[in-house]
RNA sequence: GGCCCGGUAGUUCAGUUGGUUAGAACGCUAGCCUGUCACGCUAGAGGUCGACGGUUCGAGCCCGUUUCGGGUCGCCA
């Protein structure tokens, strides 16, 4: 049945004809999304990237274009050519539902087997089979929706930064390894017998290099690679829209980007995102909810009851402070009905999973009686004062955990006090809620290394006035870093970087790096350094992670258009695979299989 | 590496205390049908119950191992 080419060619989208096209010939080319057979009567829609048109059969207008018709099946791809008319019953159900094309005209251009999944929107198909068939998943309107505002938010992102003087440049795909910060993909050199590139994890070197050239404004929407464990919010291979400006400090970096926020939130979503936004530093982040990142659109925040329980004869709580941690807890305000003894066991075996040793908790009837995991081991005023400060009603719950490392304290709480929002859809509102956190700590001690890690990266800039301490007390040197947060999800990060040989060299030497180390792994940045560095910084946003969020997506891969799962398989081409032995000898890779 | 959840026609699912020939809907195939649009009506085909092993007279169901997928902790400068 397949016919070679004839010359029907395509004058019009599918789903742009309407009522104003009536009378015109048109040739439409497409997917059958669905063939209704009604005797003597056809109908067909078809489906192209912008929509469906319904195309009309006759059989006794012409027999031999309405046996074609008879024989298209659902995804055959079809040209057909016709007049436009108005349907005698109109479904105002689809845009183009007062019209269909008379069709007097059609070629079969490929015939089609039956799809493993129909091909519908918002099909409920397993994500397994989908992914494997992504081809024809794609073909799902919903899908590629998702798909073509990617491409709209990254129009918007190449016309901005045009318009703000910034150059776009490529860097490098296959790059020195920098075995810092997470493990690299590694790309075997056939000349350089034992030796490999890396794929870029970020391109920051080159683009610090490129304001070092004087490009004085880059971006680029890059490619990046890290090889760790995924996550629904997280993929081995993902694309940054990253940037940097000299001559600046944070204010102007922070400004650009709310710039593009701004414009972007308007002309995707239609929201006006006021500017600019809301700064928190890191330590107020972390002590009011638990985290870095975190979701203001719900209250629940962590109070400190440490002062509180200090002497307590319970010594779960006293130990805990007197060891050098804390005492803190949320109010969940109006769930305890909501919540059964057995939840409560379920989020303490939970709450396990964040460090935190247990979840201690009380539970405010309607009536005001209560029933406790620990009260019974306080003394009056010790209740009293932690139901005053945690401010109590009725029907609330108190969680409390204590530890001797306030980092499990707050940690824990913060994903309880964000479980509890998701479990008991306390957020409200669908305002989106963007916000700075400031102020990072530099450094941060690594145990299993015993050495102090950079909390962004070894590149990032201490504030002027710590400079000083960073031999004495390193751990309280502050970062010139800020991260934007979206919802409670980091989108973006970025940070006025160091510019000056002497303390750079300063902050590989605090981080354990020997001479001999840090001109191995950064000896060009550093011989760089000695030729004139503008002051410079800049961001970078996770643009996958940044679109899954704007719409309202629960799994990167949504946003993805070939995403891999979570063993980092890809489904459909089914990588990664193994290669021929021939490869592996000229690379001089000998493959041990156990 | 740890923990939790899942895998039954092409698809989405149901499957009782372990008991006859594993069901439904959609899809598919064929026939009928001139205004459908999730067309309708009639009939039909379609199953390695993820895989392997065990318990049992008997396993889709119980046990073990394994595989694939999802979530998450660790990890992600």
């Amino acid at each position: 049945m397949i016919e070679k080419i004839k010359n029907l060619k395509r004058n019009k989208y599918c789903g742009e004809l309407g009522i104003n096209d009536i009378g015109k010939e048109v040739v439409v080319c497409g997917w059958v999304q669905r063939q209704r057979d009604l005797g003597h009567l056809i109908f067909i829609d078809l489906r192209d990237r912008t929509g469906v048109v319904q195309l009309a059969f006759d059989e006794h207008t012409d027999k031999k274009i309405f046996q074609k018709a008879f024989e298209v099946r659902s995804e055959f791809v079809l040209a057909a050519k016709g007049f436009i008319r108005e349907r005698s019953s109109k479904n105002m159900q689809i845009k183009t539902g007062e019209i269909e094309i008379a069709v007097s005209d059609l070629e079969v251009l490929s015939e089609a087997e039956t799809t493993p999944f129909e091909i519908v929107e918002n099909s409920n198909a397993n994500e397994e089979l989908r992914l494997k068939y992504r081809y024809l998943d794609l073909r799902r309107p919903d899908v590629q929706d998702k798909i073509i505002i990617r491409h709209k938010i990254v129009k918007i992102a190449h016309d901005y930064f045009d318009e703000n003087g910034f150059i776009e440049v490529e860097t490098p795909m296959l790059i020195r390894s920098t075995p810092e910060g997470a493990r690299d993909y590694l790309v075997p050199s056939r000349i350089f017998r034992g030796s490999f590139f890396a794929l870029p994890q970020s391109p920051q070197l080159y683009k610090q290099l490129l304001m070092l050239a004087g490009f004085d404004r880059y971006f680029q929407v890059a490619r990046c690679f890290r090889d760790e464990d995924l996550r629904a919010d997280r993929q081995p291979e993902f694309t940054q829209l990253d940037f940097e400006m000299s001559f600046v400090d944070e204010n102007d970096v922070i400004s650009i980007t709310e710039g593009f926020i701004k414009k972007v939130f308007k002309e995707i979503l239609n929201q006006d995102i006021s500017v600019p936004l809301k700064r928190l530093t890191y330590f107020e982040a972390m002590n009011r909810f638990g985290t870095d990142k975190p979701d203001l659109r719900f209250g629940m925040e962590i109070v400190e009851l440490t002062d509180i329980l200090k002497n307590s004869e319970f010594k779960v709580f006293s130990d805990a402070i007197a060891s050098g941690g804390s005492v803190r807890a949320i109010n969940a305000k109006d769930i305890a009905p909501r919540l059964t003894r057995k939840e409560i066991d379920r989020l303490t075996s939970w709450i396990k999973d964040y460090g935190a040793k247990g979840l201690a908790w009380t539970k405010i009837n309607s009536d005001l009686s209560s029933s406790s995991s620990y009260e019974k081991f306080l003394n009056e005023t010790e209740i009293i004062r932690i139901r005053k400060t945690v401010g109590t009603q009725s029907n609330d719950i108190i969680f409390i955990v204590a530890d001797s490392d306030t980092k499990v304290v707050l940690e824990s709480l913060g994903a309880l006090r964000c479980k509890l929002a998701d479990k008991f859809d306390l957020i409200k509102t669908s305002e989106p809620n963007l916000l700075w956190i400031t102020d990072f700590p530099l450094l941060e001690f690594d145990k299993e290394e015993n050495r102090y890690v950079a909390m962004h990266h070894p590149f990032t800039a201490p504030r002027h006035e710590d400079i000083e301490k960073l031999d004495s007390e390193p751990q309280n040197v502050y970062a010139r870093a800020y991260d934007l947060v979206f919802n409670g999800n980091e989108i973006g990060g970025g940070s006025v970087r160091i510019s000056n040989l002497e303390l750079q060299n300063k902050m590989f030497k605090v981080l354990g790096f020997s001479k001999e180390e840090s001109k191995n792994k950064f000896g060009f940045l550093l011989e760089a350094f000695k030729y004139g560095v503008p002051p410079h910084g800049g961001l970078a946003f996770g643009l996958d992670r940044l679109i899954m969020l704007m719409l309202n997506c629960k799994s990167i891969r949504d946003v993805i258009a070939f995403p891999k799962v979570a063993s980092s398989a890809e489904l459909m081409s089914n990588s990664p695979s193994f290669v021929d032995k021939r490869q592996l000898d000229e690379l001089s890779i000998i493959f041990n299989s156990n």
